[in-house]
RNA sequence: GGGAGCUUAGCUCAGCUGGUUCAGAGCGUCUGCCUUACAAGCAGAGGGUCGGGGGUUCGAAUCCCUCAGCUCCCACCA
C-alpha cells in the first residue's frame, strides 16, 4: 500500500539502496547480448553540474531500457585524474596552508595530491547515485589507478617503439599559470580588446626610422629582426643590409625581406621575435635568426636582456608603453581587436614558447578512425558532427602529450648519464636497456634520470573504453572480448576532438575495432535566457538542491523534456516542477486503481469491455512509436509519447471510463486488465523515472526479494487496429461536444442529460455506452429528424441534439453554425479547385487524388448537415 | 578568412524521402470548476501569412537561389 501523498524524497533513497543491496547494477559476461556504456569520466575533484545531469540521465535511460530488453547491460563508472585542474587545486590548497609547491619534492607533493584525491575524489560519483544512475559501481575505475596507469605506460612504450612518439623542440602553447605546455585543443581563442602599438625602430647610422606595428610591445626584448615585404614600394630605398635598433633595448638587428609579410597590415613592417610567436619562429628558422626567450615559466620577464627583470608580462606591457612614449619611440597607439588564446583550464593568456616536448604523430592513426565515422561504422547523432570531425581529422596536427606537471603518468623515458635516453615500461627494464645502449654494465638505477614530465590526461582517457576492461594489458581477457566494442557513448560535442576522436583512434590501433557503435552528442545546458551556465554568472542551479526539492525522477524528466540530440538545453526550474507533477499524477492514478474493491460476481459491463479493448490498441500503437523513437535516439520524443500516453490516454480517458461510481465495486476482468496496464505503463516509464515506477511496481503485486522492475521485460510491440482507434476518436469528439454544450449552458457534469443522434455511418454506435458514461447521458436516442429546440453539435457528419428545454440561444447558435459553414465552403472550394485541375488529377498519385475526393464527400455531407441545422433554427 | 547549422504559436521545440497524422506538441495564457485519485488537478478555449524575396512543381514549412538575423566549429595576419 503506497502512501497518500507523493513525496519522492521518501522513496528514492530506499530503492537505490535496494538496487545496490541486491547487486542489480552488476554485470558479468554471460550468454546474453551485451550492452555497454563507459561513462565520460568526470574530473575526480569536480562537482556535479547540470551538464552531468543531462549526460547521465540519458545514459541511465539507455541502460535501463537495455536491461528491460533482456540485454546484459554494463555501465562502467569512473573518474578522470584531470592533471592540470587537479594539480591547480592541490597547489591552491597547499598555498592556503602556507605551503609552496616549489618547496616540496615530487614525492611529497604527490602524497598531498593523493590525499586530496582520496578525500574529494568520490564525491561526484556519490552525487550521481542521487540521480539514480545504475552504474556497476564494482567496476569503478580511475584514469590514474594501477591498471590504467600500467596501460598508459604500455601504450606509450609501444607507440614509441613504433616510431609514433618523438621528442623535440617546438613552439608550443604555454600556460604560465599552470607552468606547462598544452595541446592545441586546450587553447581557446577569444576576441579581446587590445591595442596596436606603432613603434619606431631607428635605422642604424641614420636619423630615419621604420615604424613597426605590434600588439605586444613587451616582446621587443626578444626581437632579432624586422621583416619587410620585398615588393613593398615604400621601403625600396632601405638598403638590403640595413640594420635597425630595437627601441629601449638598443640591440642592433637586421632588416630582412620575406613575402610572408602582409603589405596591407599596419605599416608593412613586422618585428620578428622567434621565441614568442609561431610565425616569427618559422621566419627565424628560415633566416637563421637568433632566438631570445625573454620569459620565465610563470610569464615574468627573465634576466636575458636585463630590462624589466621579474616583471609580469602584462605589467611590463603597460610600463613599456610609457617608457616608449617618454623615449619618443612611440608613433601612435590604436585600439585593436584580435584573437588571443587562453588556457582552457586556468583561463590565462597563452604564451607561445619554444620548448622540448613529447609529441605523437597523428596522421596515420587518424586514417582508419576517419573512415569509421564517414562510413557510419560509428554513427554520430546528430550526423552534422561528421563534418566537424572529418575536417579536424583531415587536418590533424601532431599531439603534444607532455605536461610539465607532477599529477599524472610520468613519462617512462630514462636519460643516460652520458646523453641519450631509453624508453621502457619499468625502471628495471630501462636499466637493462641503458646498460646495453651505453655498453656499460656498471650503470645502476641511480645513474638514470627519469623524464620529469607527465602525460596529457587525454593520453589516458583515450584508452578508456579498452582500459576499463583491462584490454591493453590483457588483450584477450574474457571481459574485453565480451564487452568491447561498447554500444553507445553519450557525451558533449565540445570534447569531440579531445576525447571522442582519440578514443576512436586508440580503438583501431589497439583493438583493430571501433570503441563504440553510436555517439550521442548532447547539447550545452543553458539557462532560460540562453546563457551558458557558469559560476561567474551564478545562473547554474545546484542539481542536488533541485533533486531534494523535486526528486530525482522530476529532475530526470526535466532533462528529458528539453533535450533533443545536439541541441542546447534551455533549462528552466519549471521543468523540474513539471516532472514532479508527472510523478504525482502517476502516484494518484495508482491510488485510484488500488482503491477499487472487487465484486467477483459482477459481470464486466459493455462500457468497461470497450474501454479495455480500446486501450489495448492505443497502448500497442504507442509502444510501436516509442520503439521507433528509441531506435532513432529520439529519447525526448519517446518520453513525451509515454507522458501523453499515461496522462491523456490512460488517466484522462481510460481510467475515467472504467472508474466505478464512488463506493461501488469493480468487476474482476476490468480490475485485472487495469492493473496489467498499470504494470506495463510502469515498465515503459521506468527508464525515465526509475524510483516512482519501482515503488508502484513493487506494490502492484507480491515480489520476491531482489526482484525489480529494472529486469521486468519491456512491453512488446503488438499489432493494433487503426480503424478502431479512429472510431474512438469520434467518441472522444462526441464527448467533447457534450462537454461543450454543458459548459456553454453552464450545466454541471453531475446533472444527467439526454442525447439524440441522427445515426449515420460516422456514428460510433458500438461505443454508445462509453459516450453515455463519459457525457453523463441518461439516454441516447436514435432519431431521424433534427430537433430544432435542442442544443446541437456535429461530429464529422453525425448530428447530435441535446434537448435542454427551451433555453436555446438561437442567435448564437445560428452565428456559430454560419461561421462553420463559411469555413467548410471555403475548404470545399479549395478541394474542388484541386480536383478540377486536370494536371493534378493526372500527375498526382492515385492515393492523393482519392483522398481529395474523400475530403470533398466529407465536406459536402457536413455542409448538408449544417444547412439542415440552420434551417431547423429558423 | 573558411566551414557547419539555425530562424515554425508568448516560450522551448517536433515536422524523416515535397501531397490528411501539414500547420503540430509540451509549457505558458484565458474561461469555468476545490466534481471523494490527483488544484502538483479537471473541463473548455484562443493563438502562427512556417525570417524576407524569388524560383522549380499540378502541389512547397519541406527542394533550389538570394537577402537578413542568430549560433557554433576551425584558422598563425603582427
Amino acid at each position: 500500500m503506497v502512501a497518500d501523498k507523493y513525496t519522492p524524497q521518501e522513496i528514492e533513497s530506499k530503492w537505490y539502496e535496494y538496487w545496490i543491496d541486491n547487486k542489480l547494477f552488476h554485470s558479468e559476461p554471460d550468454a546474453r547480448e551485451p550492452y555497454t556504456i563507459v561513462i565520460p569520466p568526470p574530473n575526480v575533484t569536480g562537482m556535479l553540474h547540470m551538464g552531468h545531469m543531462l549526460n547521465n540521465t540519458l545514459q541511465d535511460v539507455l541502460m535501463r531500457r537495455a536491461r528491460q530488453k533482456g540485454k546484459n547491460a554494463c555501465w562502467v563508472p569512473g573518474t578522470d585524474h584531470a592533471s592540470i585542474a587537479t594539480e591547480a587545486k592541490v597547489v591552491a590548497k597547499l598555498k592556503a596552508e602556507g605551503i609552496d609547491k616549489a618547496s616540496l619534492t615530487r614525492e611529497e607533493f604527490l602524497r598531498h595530491a593523493w590525499e586530496w584525491k582520496e578525500k574529494h575524489g568520490g564525491i561526484i560519483l556519490k552525487q550521481l547515485r542521487k540521480l539514480g544512475a545504475s552504474c556497476d559501481w564494482d567496476r569503478t575505475c580511475f584514469t590514474m589507478d594501477g591498471p590504467r596507469t600500467e596501460s598508459v605506460i604500455k601504450v606509450f612504450v609501444d607507440l614509441y617503439n613504433k616510431g609514433k612518439i618523438y621528442r623535440g623542440v617546438r613552439m608550443v602553447h604555454w600556460d604560465p599559470a599552470a607552468k606547462t605546455a598544452l595541446s592545441d585543443e586546450e587553447v581557446i581563442y577569444k576576441e579581446s580588446q587590445g591595442k596596436l602599438y606603432y613603434l619606431r625602430y631607428m635605422i642604424e647610422g641614420t636619423d630615419r626610422y621604420l615604424v613597426v606595428a605590434t600588439t605586444r610591445p613587451e616582446t621587443i626584448l626578444g626581437d632579432t629582426a624586422v621583416c619587410l615585404n620585398p615588393d613593398d614600394e615604400r621601403y625600396k630605398d632601405i638598403p638590403a643590409d640595413a640594420r635597425v635598433i630595437v627601441p629601449l633595448v638598443g640591440r642592433s638587428i637586421p632588416v630582412i625581406r620575406d613575402t610572408y609579410v602582409d603589405i596591407e597590415f599596419g605599416t608593412g613592417a613586422l618585428k620578428v621575435t622567434p621565441a614568442h610567436d609561431v610565425n616569427d619562429y618559422m621566419l627565424g628558422e628560415k633566416y637563421a635568426l637568433e632566438s631570445i626567450d625573454i620569459f620565465n615559466d610563470d610569464g615574468t620577464i627573465n634576466d636575458k636582456v636585463g630590462l624589466y627583470v621579474g616583471m609580469d608580462r602584462f605589467e611590463c606591457r603597460r610600463v613599456i608603453e610609457g617608457d616608449l612614449e617618454k623615449a619618443g619611440l612611440m608613433e601612435k597607439v590604436e585600439p585593436y581587436t584580435n584573437n588571443v588564446g587562453y588556457s582552457e583550464r586556468t583561463g590565462v593568456a597563452i604564451e607561445p614558447k619554444l620548448s622540448m616536448q613529447w609529441f605523437m604523430s597523428m596522421e596515420d592513426i587518424a586514417k582508419p578512425a576517419t573512415r569509421a565515422v564517414m562510413e557510419d561504422a560509428i554513427k554520430f547523432i546528430p550526423a552534422k558532427y561528421k563534418n566537424t570531425y572529418r575536417h579536424w581529422m583531415e587536418n590533424i596536427k601532431d599531439w603534444c602529450i607532455s605536461r610539465q606537471l607532477w599529477w599524472g603518468q610520468r613519462i617512462p623515458a630514462y636519460y643516460l648519464p652520458k646523453g641519450g635516453y631509453v624508453v621502457a615500461e619499468t625502471a628495471e627494464k630501462a636499466l637493462e636497456m641503458a646498460r646495453e645502449k651505453a655498453g656499460d654494465m656498471t650503470l645502476t638505477a641511480a645513474d638514470l634520470r627519469q623524464d620529469e614530465d607527465v602525460l596529457d590526461t587525454w593520453f589516458s582517457s583515450w584508452l578508456w573504453p579498452i582500459s576499463v576492461f583491462d584490454g591493453i594489458r590483457h588483450p584477450h581477457n574474457p571481459e574485453i572480448e565480451y564487452y568491447y566494442p561498447t554500444s553507445d557513448l553519450v557525451t558533449a560535442p565540445d570534447i569531440i576532438f579531445f576525447w571522442v576522436a582519440r578514443m576512436i583512434m586508440a580503438g583501431y590501433e589497439y583493438r583493430g575495432e571501433k570503441p563504440f557503435g553510436n555517439v550521442y552528442f548532447t547539447g550545452i545546458v543553458r539557462d532560460r535566457l540562453g546563457r551558458k551556465m557558469s559560476k561567474q554568472l551564478g545562473n547554474s542551479p545546484d542539481p542536488l538542491d533541485l533533486i531534494s526539492k523535486y526528486g530525482a525522477d522530476g529532475m530526470r524528466v526535466a532533462m528529458m523534456l528539453s533535450s533533443s540530440a545536439g541541441n542546447d538545453v534551455m533549462f528552466d526550474e519549471a521543468l523540474c516542477e513539471q516532472g514532479r507533477n508527472f510523478g504525482n499524477k502517476i502516484w494518484n492514478a495508482y491510488r485510484l486503481v488500488n482503491g477499487w474493491s472487487v465484486d467477483e460476481t459482477l459481470a464486466q459491463s459493455d462500457n468497461d469491455a470497450l474501454a479495455v479493448e480500446w486501450f489495448r490498441h492505443a497502448f500497442a500503437k504507442a509502444v510501436a512509436e516509442i520503439e521507433e523513437n528509441f531506435a532513432s535516439y529520439r529519447i525526448s520524443e519517446a518520453f513525451m509519447r509515454i507522458y501523453k500516453l499515461f496522462w491523456d490516454d490512460f488517466s484522462g480517458w481510460y481510467l475515467e471510463m472504467v472508474k466505478p461510481a464512488y463506493g461501488h465495486p469493480a468487476d474482476r476482468k476490468t480490475i485485472d486488465a487495469t492493473r496489467h496496464y498499470f504494470d506495463m505503463l510502469m515498465r515503459l516509464i521506468h527508464p525515465f523515472m526509475p524510483f516512482v515506477t519501482e515503488e508502484i511496481w513493487q506494490d502492484l503485486a507480491p515480489r520476491a526479494k531482489g526482484e525489480s522492475i529494472m529486469y521486468a521485460a519491456a512491453p512488446e510491440a503488438e499489432p493494433w487496429d487503426e480503424a478502431l482507434l479512429a472510431r474512438f476518436e469520434l467518441v472522444k469528439e462526441t464527448v467533447t461536444g457534450i462537454r461543450n454544450v454543458r459548459k456553454q449552458k453552464n450545466i454541471a457534469q453531475k446533472q444527467p442529460l439526454a442525447l439524440k443522434v441522427i445515426a449515420d455511418e460516422n456514428y460510433p454506435e458500438a461505443y454508445a455506452p462509453v459516450i453515455a458514461k463519459m457525457g453523463n447521458i441518461g439516454n441516447i436516442e436514435t432519431v431521424r429528424e433534427k430537433d430544432p429546440a435542442a442544443a446541437a453539435f456535429i461530429v464529422k457528419t453525425t448530428q447530435y441534439f441535446m434537448p435542454l428545454g427551451d433555453n436555446i440561444d438561437r442567435e448564437a447558435e445560428t452565428k456559430r453554425l454560419t461561421a462553420d459553414l463559411e469555413y467548410l465552403e471555403g475548404f470545399l472550394a479549395s478541394v474542388m479547385k484541386k480536383l478540377s485541375n486536370e494536371r493534378f488529377v493526372n500527375s498526382a498519385p492515385e492515393k492523393v487524388v482519392a483522398n481529395e475526393r474523400a475530403k470533398k464527400a466529407d465536406a459536402e455531407a457536413k455542409i448538408a448537415a449544417i444547412r439542415e441545422q440552420l434551417a431547423a433554427l429558423k
